[in-house]
DNA sequence: GTAATTATGTACCGATAAGTATAGATCTGT
DNA sequence: ACAGATCTATACTTATCGGTACATAATTAC
């Protein structure tokens, strides 16, 4: 054990409850006061744990993707489905969250890329940004390149193109999230958009 | 002629120019100094012509619905076309907009929206921007009610659906655009997504 | 020309922003 | 028990936030 006094707090909790935060307000729209509020902590021990805000920003999108990222990929790989039903698995899964009235509404991701172009975030936090995007968008090319995938439905259909209408929907639905709409609602939307596949 | 001083700046040209800095920053990204720059005037000429910060947040919104928002409506009431090819003119024509280098990227109203839910926006501006989204569902609505919609082929489709695809689609264009997607990108998912219709 | 009116520029207001110095509390290793 | 280490709480710093008071410049009405 290391010596001196022991962290009062869970910092992987406290780290849930600043995604939250910025999740909820955006990078610009959140203080350290809403933070230190919300992580039940202050602010010494928020720059102990997390360095700063920029830092502690970063490290709320990495918990996110993890926490609330990943899961959906699953759907994407179910052996015995044809790609019309995975992909709708996968998006209801999304909307399912990005509705969640536990949850902040809309995706964190998505309200942070909207956030990119301004001067008011970090280039830093800016690439963290792009680079998670990036990763969802090789994700989903390396989902439809399958060779499960190849010998369905989809045939001659670039994988790239897909992937960008995946990763368009899935933003589409988080913003609509955002503005209120129901889960129904986008689910109506995912099997109207998906019905072509 | 009205006593008193001139007004030493284009009160249409300064508003512009604020709702270019919103476009890129964000509400709670832009500060009253980001603005009074960008407009060439100072705080008092900014506060007498617009009010505040908020009241001119609205204004540009107003400006950003009239000047890049309205302008695509036309392409879903070409006489003599078919529904897909009215959808994706429509689309496309958005496309071109939010990838547009002279103007920030993305769409000002979808990084508005995504904003909405935290604190960091007055109550009447949110309203604002529900406004503009439910008059965008509701023009696309009757756009797919239309009578020369009904005849064409996308009969038994409901309106209502039809419509939150398409801003679904829109939103998820912008977003992407944000993310530094090209045009020739946001077209192949235009077609892609629009080709069922 | 003079009074009334309106806009501009500077300098300011209290509040809050992000971040830190410092002192005291709490722990481990010896 | 004591030394060294680490965390916490309060209070502080500097800069900027949104917003305004006030004096001055420019304009019209008479």
């Amino acid at each position: 054990m290391k010596a001196g006094r022991h962290r009062s707090f869970d910092k992987d909790i406290a780290l849930e409850q600043a995604m939250e935060v910025f999740w909820r307000n955006g990078y610009p729209g959140t203080s350290l006061s809403d933070l230190t509020t919300a992580m039940g902590i202050n602010k010494p021990s928020l720059y102990s744990a997390f360095g700063n805000k920029e830092n502690l920003y970063k490290s709320a999108l990495e918990k996110y993707v993890e926490k609330h990222g990943v899961i959906h990929g699953k759907y994407l790989f179910s052996a015995d489905k044809l790609l019309t039903d995975r992909v709708q698995d996968y998006l209801i899964s999304i909307a399912e969250m990005v509705t969640d009235p536990k949850l902040p509404s809309g995706c964190f991701v998505c309200i942070s890329t909207s956030e990119i172009g301004g001067t008011c975030i970090p280039k830093d936090a800016v690439q963290a940004i792009l680079k998670i995007n990036a990763a969802t968008k090789s994700f989903l090319i390396e989902a439809f390149s399958n060779e499960a995938m190849k010998s369905s439905v989809n045939s001659g259909r670039s994988p790239s193109v897909m992937a960008c209408f995946v990763i368009s929907l899935q933003f589409g639905l988080a913003v609509m999230a955002r503005n209120g709409a129901s889960f129904s609602e986008l689910k109506e939307v995912i099997m109207f958009s998906t019905a072509q596949l």
